[in-house]
DNA sequence: TCTTATTAAGATAAATTTATCTGAATAAAA
DNA sequence: TTTTATTCAGATAAATTTATCTTAATAAGA
């Protein structure tokens, strides 16, 4: 099990992230990516590849060709890869899986789920990229 | 997706709740929970039958059998229902999917999201089934 | 004892997610 | 123009999760 996303979305987080850590460096190749977050290239290059449908990355083909962001980090947040992945439907379903789980017919745990569904949004939401920087490139440092 | 827990997890906790909220009518059939929570019936089944072997639930074969919670529902919080399924991982896992992500070498939402999983703890610890029951009566009614 | 209704258990199938492979397209530079 | 290094695209494979099928075991009651 992931922890709340899927595999594809933990993957595009951290490319993105790293593509925003490096972004003074130009294009990215995948190789550099996937060997320093430790992830499978060619998934990972195909997740890029989709984030580029969705105008988050650009990549740039042939020789010293590679991916790098499509707009300024300060313009990107999580939510925008969550988004484009997974979708956002999370945010408005049942963590104990019942249909139809609204304030009028709420399951037991409705009303302190919805809460943390909004700290969660919040925590994909506030900050950028950009301010996640130096984090990241901490947390590259140490994989 | 599931939003956390595996469908696995969600039927078993549904289940759960729902043997919690007729204990007063001794076994249940199986027949019963999967057409009112409109679940697979061999699936949630499957289910119950692990549950059992993990103490949660009782079973009683033949003729007028079916399954009932093993011990007093409250003494059963949600969290063991996860534990015994999904297992408590999630509890200790980076939400970016980042390895060893501790509060040394922390990925750029560590602090957010230690946080987030207590709450999400706490909301699965602090009542027992018991406490839900009667907000499940009122859930199953709705689906 | 026989019939009936149930869970138990194991096998299998279907669906989804994750990962890999192969060849084409592209672009830089020799 | 040829070579080289890269992404792109599509096919395929592997793994996991979800769901179903089939038969056995069990127990109640006729």
């Amino acid at each position: 099990m992931t922890v709340i996303f899927s595999k594809k979305c933990e993957y595009g987080m951290q490319a993105v992230l790293y593509l925003a850590a490096h972004k003074d460096k130009g294009v990215i190749r995948v190789d550099d990516i996937a060997e320093t977050l430790k992830v499978p290239k060619e998934f990972v290059s195909k997740i890029l590849q989709s984030l580029t449908t969705s105008g988050i990355v650009s990549s740039k083909k042939g020789k010293f060709g590679g991916f790098a962001l499509a707009k300024d980090p300060k313009r990107i947040r999580l939510i925008d890869i969550v988004a484009a992945i997974d979708g956002l439907e999370m945010f408005n379903s049942c963590v104990l899986g019942f249909p139809n789980c609204t304030p009028d017919t709420p399951c037991p745990v409705h009303h302190t789920w919805g809460e943390l569904r909004t700290l969660a949004y919040n925590m994909l939401t506030e900050e950028t990229l950009d301010e996640f920087k130096q984090k990241t490139i901490n947390k590259i440092k140490t994989i």
